[in-house]
DNA sequence: TATGAATGAGCCTTCATTCAT
DNA sequence: AATGAATGAAGGCTCATTCAT
């Protein structure tokens, strides 16, 4: 065991350096259009030894979401904990995605501008991580409604709805026209706005 | 002239043809992944005979949210004429967008799945067709403030990207997930909660 | 009969302006990438009014040198009629066919980098326009053995060989690479010492 | 090292076996009208495989003179070396040109058929190949003028053409019609009486 | 584990030719 | 006679994927 750790370890390592190469070139070039060779020639490894690892391209490109947002969640679980109030914690969900989002913007492309919009990703852990941003803002929603922190009669989904799509709109502007200019400047006022809107 | 012009109007309708076919082609398999041989069939003519038409398949796919979006636009101007106030236009903007696409799903596929996002568009008349979208709101959010319909202190950019994403991410959910199953009931509310937000 | 005759002429002439174009056009482009369209384009008549004179694209292409070298081999006759000798004769010959290149560089490109050294053409038509060049200096040959103005162990066939591919050779060069830069003060010379070659 | 020869020496003899292949069915039918799926078939190879050695179809045809030439021109310096006139060394120039031709006809077809009298390679390797040939027929004449094999006023450029172009037009002859029957036996005259042309 | 080598399947685009008018 | 419109057939090239080593 003590032999094959540094192996797994180099194998976990080469894997990663794969899924930041394919970030990379899946939101440069799209991913019906990136090519494997692409891949394979930014991670500096074989076209064939990415197959070690995902066994399609599209199983690649799923995998990126899956891993960063699973990862988003984890930290927003954490920091959420020692926040009093279901306002704090929702704007700080907003926040975190669009941080996650000018700090990865490769990423922050493929998710947004490739599989959030896909009409061809069913693939069921895709699908079930995407989601989850939606039902943890319902869930939030819910929650302050039931804490009394803003009117019951909010229709949570539609609410869902305006909170993300503003924020992911405004990620969508940025990732393709980089305006706002300063997207961490702009996105305090964002959430405040929005934040307002729940207020009786 | 009186002989040529069965001939042109023939020639329109082909085209024509092809454009409702590519469509619905489109929208199921996306851009890339769309055959030229699909669209010729649903078309019901020669593959190459599209190419009297469009030069490219690319040329072809971005011929479709321009001409749908210039008859939105123009249809809203005709109907916005009669309305009194800003707030009147804005929301007739909105829900003209929800009616438009759930009344050409296909189209709204193509255009919110697959132009809208793609990182790899850069053709400038399908960018100012699409970018015309905000520039509408922007101007109208403008106007209202100007005329005191409501806060002059409402940033417009920010506003129009919350109502802009919102209406286009109901859209999504919707073409994506069918959700909400009672598409044009919904849109009432979503409107009249983004305009609520207006208020001061 | 008075009124087809002006039809007739149209005809003809129409006819000519395509042989005009395509010689043009194959003589840029060869044969095989040649496109009926420029042809047409050239011509400044419809692709398929080609068609109307020419069964295939291919049958164009050869209807060219035949035309041409047949108004050689008659201007040749009859301007050889009044030379005394065969070598004045076989001198004129290889004259003529240098100048009839340097006059209609586009028809001697298609003959002599196209036609001539044809794998495919087995047209009947051509193949012999194209080897009476041959036969008519074997025949010259022959008869200035026979009469005694060069030695009669002079292989003929071989002889013309040499002065065919000399000829050739000089306006190839000449067509590709534009020299000698002065084909007609260059052909003189050449005659000159290729005649000398047939002296005892 | 040792490992990756064997792994080499099977690329270069697959390559080879596609310039083999490709010399053959280029002979057979053109440049232009070949296909790769021929070439293909004809080598043993899946199509996709020939652009692993070479970038396009022009690119494989135009290898095919490059290479032969450079083995035809070394192979004379060789032998030349131990020829004591220069009359010697160009005999056996255009002696080897023939005897070249007559060894690898497919060879010689694409060559003198195709390639040589192309109106449309520009390729520089490829000119700079065949145009090489009538340098080397230069500088041994002007070579031989110099030692006083023949007359100082003999035209290199003039007289090189006579060589060329009849060596060339017998062997096109030869290549088209299969005249002379026995091409071996008919080289030797055939030099001969190209050599007398240089007697003083 | 890692990869170089090989390929099969596929698709866009071109273009000579046809034919109804 | 003349042509615009339409197409069938074809082919070069790409690229994800496989597999022997």
């Amino acid at each position: 065991m003590s032999t094959q750790e540094p192996k797994q370890q180099r194998s976990r390592q080469r894997k990663n350096d794969v899924l930041t190469a394919a970030t990379r070139v899946f939101a440069r070039d799209g991913i019906a259009k990136a090519k494997m060779a692409d891949i394979a020639k930014e991670a500096g490894i074989a076209v064939s030894s990415i197959y070690d690892y995902f066994p399609t391209k599209e199983a690649l490109a799923y995998e990126i979401p899956i891993q960063r947002l699973a990862q988003l969640y984890a930290e927003f679980e954490d920091r959420a904990a020692a926040l009093p109030t279901t306002r704090d914690r929702l704007s700080l969900f907003l926040t975190m995605t669009a941080d996650h989002a000018r700090a990865n913007p490769d990423w922050a492309r493929l998710l947004y501008l490739e599989i959030w919009p896909s009409v061809l990703i069913q693939e069921a852990r895709v699908r079930r991580s995407v989601d989850d941003f939606g039902r943890i803002i319902v869930a939030m929603l819910r929650e302050g409604s039931h804490r009394g922190e803003w009117s019951a009669s909010l229709d949570p989904h539609r609410t869902a709805t305006i909170l993300m799509g503003s924020i992911a709109h405004m990620l969508i502007t940025w990732l393709l026209y980089r305006r706002p200019a300063d997207l961490e400047a702009a996105t305090g006022p964002m959430v405040e706005q929005l934040m307002g809107m729940l207020e009786v």
